[in-house]
DNA sequence: GGATATTGGTTCATTATTTGAACCGTTATT
DNA sequence: AATAACGGTTCAAATAATGAACCAATATCC
């Protein structure tokens, strides 16, 4: 691994639940001896993509890249867009909504909306989706370019529950279900007792840039249930997708 | 310069104006050869912190960005709490109201608000804003650690127009200022014809962590706009100051 | 349409940067 | 009080990065 991506992996190891962590910590996970972890750091820190607290010593994510990601939102506002309607499709369903970006061969959780309710399905902002595992992953899968789809057809495909598909030949029929019904139906893929429904949203040129889902517990959730949630799904997935694409979005490969 | 910090003065030559530059492009502004700068995409896109065009091979800022930024903004929701009320003050003064935070011994502008009027003061998100000559510099130096105020005096005072200050002195003097009024005003120091009022906003150890500003057209300023705006830009720092840090901040150091 | 310039991209001997075992002082834990 | 773990540093050795020269494709110019 080159110096640079050993750099992305320690800011990689920051974590909602987890945005503060010590030299040692960060040495210790990353596999880094300390005088590594400590020179790039301080690499990182002298370009605020990192910051140490004076009283702890301990680092978190720093203003440098909140200022990239800022001037990336700025030319391609996925997050102004979407997160409103996201938001509208939680109170509706009352239930988990989230909305995920492609980025490194996986989807990347950049919104949640959680319902206030006790018994609900957990998602943190950051978390990495697999995609022949979820809803949002088949959902992306069934609008990406053919490379991406091979890529992971050929990657490992880990069965995180009993219920995980993890033969190629079945991810391709839940994709082809999913452009068929224009929403993708997750049963328990990536965890056990949630289900899922999730729709693509779409770039320009009608390849998937990413998703939304909603995920509840499989126990409280009807047929009836997946249904109407499937099709509001798939109506905000194209919402979102008209918002940020206006008249150039190609009709071709658009949803039926 | 180390590697990393090569890795990231590529991706600091992302701009709104420019959010897409290509390989040749990116070598000759960083004046890294090019298979340099090639070998540095790759791996910044390996993890997800660039991407590529497939059309027209041009590199952006990506989606691995965004993310690390949403598990920074989770944790600390400066923009989340704030940007409502840069809104609101946007509305009351028709002006030009913009945040900062400070990173990379710098202010990174993180949201603006421009008024729908044609003659405005136009800033873009993730510009870079000096200390010594900007309203938002004044009022983040008069609530900033000792040794960020010496780091800010010890280096390079270049004078943008003829009203720059350059002198320590003069600037100490100003950020004495804004701290017996609470607010800065700084008169044409960065560009000619604006006028600019700014406050600090505080973290918990009550300390400087950025600012919040309203700039102007000088030709359509009052000194009655001025003292108004000041007032109006030092009750919405110390607003989101509370918000972000409530009972937490510390009375030390709290604007008079 | 041909000539030229510029693009994105690659190679590998050489060079520069990174590495990490061993060490340190301080703080936390037992 | 003893021990463990912390954040941090050093420098000879090891590894990764470098960039001049090259390539095919595309854009620009005349």
């Amino acid at each position: 691994m080159g110096t640079v991506g050993k750099a992305i992996s320690l800011l990689e190891l920051f974590t909602v639940a987890e945005p503060e962590l010590g030299l040692s910590d960060l040495a210790r996970r990353s596999g880094f001896d300390k005088a590594t972890t400590r020179r790039l750091l301080v690499a990182l820190t002298r370009h605020g993509f990192v910051e140490q607290d004076a009283a702890t010593r301990h680092y978190r994510l720093g203003a440098g890249l909140s200022r990239l990601a800022r001037i990336r939102e700025a030319r391609f506002p996925f997050l102004r867009t979407a997160v409103p309607l996201v938001r509208d499709l939680a109170s509706a369903t009352a239930e988990t909504v989230h909305l995920s970006e492609f980025g490194i061969d996986r989807l990347v959780t950049v919104h949640v909306e959680h319902p206030a309710r006790a018994n609900r399905v957990n998602i943190d902002i950051g978390q990495l989706l697999p995609l022949h595992s979820t809803a949002s992953g088949i959902a992306y899968l069934a609008f990406a370019r053919d490379e991406a789809v091979k890529a992971c057809l050929a990657g490992l495909l880990e069965a995180f529950t009993a219920h995980t598909l993890t033969e190629p030949a079945a991810i391709s029929r839940s994709m082809a279900e999913a452009r068929e019904r224009g929403y993708s139906i997750c049963d328990q893929g990536l965890e056990e007792g949630v289900i899922s429904v999730a729709a693509a949203i779409l770039a320009a040129d009608g390849f998937a840039l990413g998703t939304i889902a909603v995920a509840a517990p499989k126990a409280r959730t009807t047929t009836a249930d997946i249904t109407q949630r499937g099709l509001a799904v798939m109506a905000t997935a194209r919402e979102i997708s008209m918002r940020l694409n206006g008249d150039n979005l190609q009709s071709l490969r658009r949803q039926a």
